[in-house]
DNA sequence: ATGACGTCCTGCCTGC
DNA sequence: TGCAGGCAGGACGTCA
C-alpha cells in the first residue's frame, strides 16, 4: 500500500514526465473514483488543462493545472489517494479486448494493467493512468483554494520528513495527545504525524524497539527519542530505495520498491528477527495486522 | 469526546 | 474438486 516513501517516489517520477503537458481527454469506466465534481463536469473541466507542478502531502498525491477555459480563472488541483492497491503509472495503452494492454514493451507489462480505470490522455501521445484493484482510491478535482481547505488536507499532521519535525516538536505533538492508543495506532493516525501506514510504524517500531502495544502516552524521554530517530531513518531509506512493493506497489514505470528486500518485519511472520533471531510475531491492533519481535520490542 | 467497529472492493488463500 | 468464507487494508462514517 502506499504510504509516504511509495507517495513520494511516485510524485518525484512523475514531475520529471508530466511538468508542462496538457490534459486533452479523461476515459474512464468506474466514475464512483471520482468523488466529486461529476464525471461529466469533471472531463469538462480538466480538458485542455496544463500540468504545471506536482506534489505531495501526507499520502495525497496533488496535480497542480492550469485550466484553458476562461470562464475559469481559478487554478485547479487534482487530488488523487491511491488508499490500498491504487497505482498511478506513466505510459501509453491501447484497448484489446476490453482491457488496456501497453503499447510497448516494458516492466508496465504487468497484472496493474489490468486493474486501470481512470486514464488522462496527455498531448504528447502518452498517458496518465490509475490502476486500482479494489477500487478504493479517492480522486476529487476543485479550485485550489477549494481543494487546500479540505478537512482531509487540513486535518492531516505534520509531515515526518519536514524540518519543522524536531524532537521537541514530536514530543509536544505526542504528550499534547492524552490518547490511551497503542503507539502503533498513533504512528498512524494521519491527523498526528502524516504519511505513516501500516508497513512503516512496524518497520519504526522495531527499529526503535518499541512494542506496538506499547500506550503512547506512557513512553518516557528515551523511548520517544528513538521512535523519533527511527521514524526519521526508516522513511528515509525506503524513499532512497524507492519504496515497498509487498504489497503491490509499482512506480509510474511498473517498477518495484526495493524498500522490499530489506524490511525487517512487515509481514515476515515466523521468519528470524534480524536482531535477536526470535520469530516474528503477529497481533492484531483493531483490525490491523502488527508484526514485530516478541523479544527485543518492549512493552 | 474518545475509541471501537463497520464499510467500501476484489483477488487470493484456506478448509471443508 | 469446488466453492464458501475469511482476509487484506486507509480513511471515513457511525455508534456507544
Amino acid at each position: 500500500m502506499p504510504e509516504l516513501p511509495e507517495v513520494q517516489t511516485t510524485v518525484k517520477d512523475l514531475e520529471k514526465k508530466i511538468i508542462g503537458l496538457r490534459i486533452i481527454d479523461v476515459w474512464t469506466d468506474a466514475p464512483r473514483l471520482i468523488k466529486r465534481p461529476s464525471f461529466e463536469t469533471f472531463k469538462k473541466q480538466i480538458k485542455g488543462a496544463k500540468i504545471e507542478k506536482i506534489s505531495r502531502r501526507g499520502k495525497n498525491i496533488l496535480i497542480h493545472l492550469n485550466p484553458k477555459s476562461k470562464t475559469q480563472k481559478s487554478k485547479l488541483i487534482l487530488l488523487i489517494h491511491q488508499k490500498l492497491t491504487g497505482h498511478l503509472l506513466y505510459g501509453s495503452w491501447i484497448m484489446k479486448e476490453g482491457s488496456w494492454t501497453p503499447a510497448q514493451k516494458g516492466p508496465l507489462e504487468e497484472r496493474v494493467n489490468q486493474y486501470i480505470h481512470l486514464l488522462f490522455f496527455l498531448n504528447n501521445g502518452k498517458m496518465l493512468a490509475l490502476s486500482d484493484l479494489r477500487k478504493f482510491a479517492k480522486v476529487i478535482l476543485g479550485p485550489k483554494e477549494e481543494i487546500e481547505n479540505l478537512a482531509e488536507l487540513k486535518n492531516l499532521g505534520i509531515e515526518p520528513l519536514d524540518r519543522k519535525f524536531t524532537f521537541e516538536k514530536f514530543k509536544e505533538i505526542i504528550q499534547q495527545t492524552p490518547s490511551k492508543r497503542k503507539i502503533k495506532q498513533v504512528l498512524m493516525d494521519q491527523t498526528i504525524i502524516s504519511g505513516i501506514g501500516n508497513i512503516y510504524s512496524d518497520e519504526i517500531l522495531w527499529e526503535a524497539k518499541i512494542h506496538p502495544f506499547k500506550l503512547s502516552y506512557k513512553l518516557n524521554n528515551q523511548e520517544l527519542k528513538a521512535i523519533y530517530q527511527a521514524i526519521k531513518k526508516i522513511l528515509t531509506k525506503a524513499i532512497k530505495l524507492r519504496g515497498t512493493s509487498i504489497s503491490d506497489f509499482r512506480d509510474p514505470r511498473g517498477r518495484e520498491g526495493k524498500y522490499t528486500e530489506i524490511r525487517s518485519v512487515y509481514r515476515r511472520e515466523g521468519e528470524p528477527c534480524y536482531r535477536c533471531g526470535s520469530k516474528i510475531k503477529k497481533v492484531k491492533i483493531g483490525g490491523r495486522s502488527a508484526y514485530f519481535c516478541p523479544k527485543c520490542q518492549k512493552t
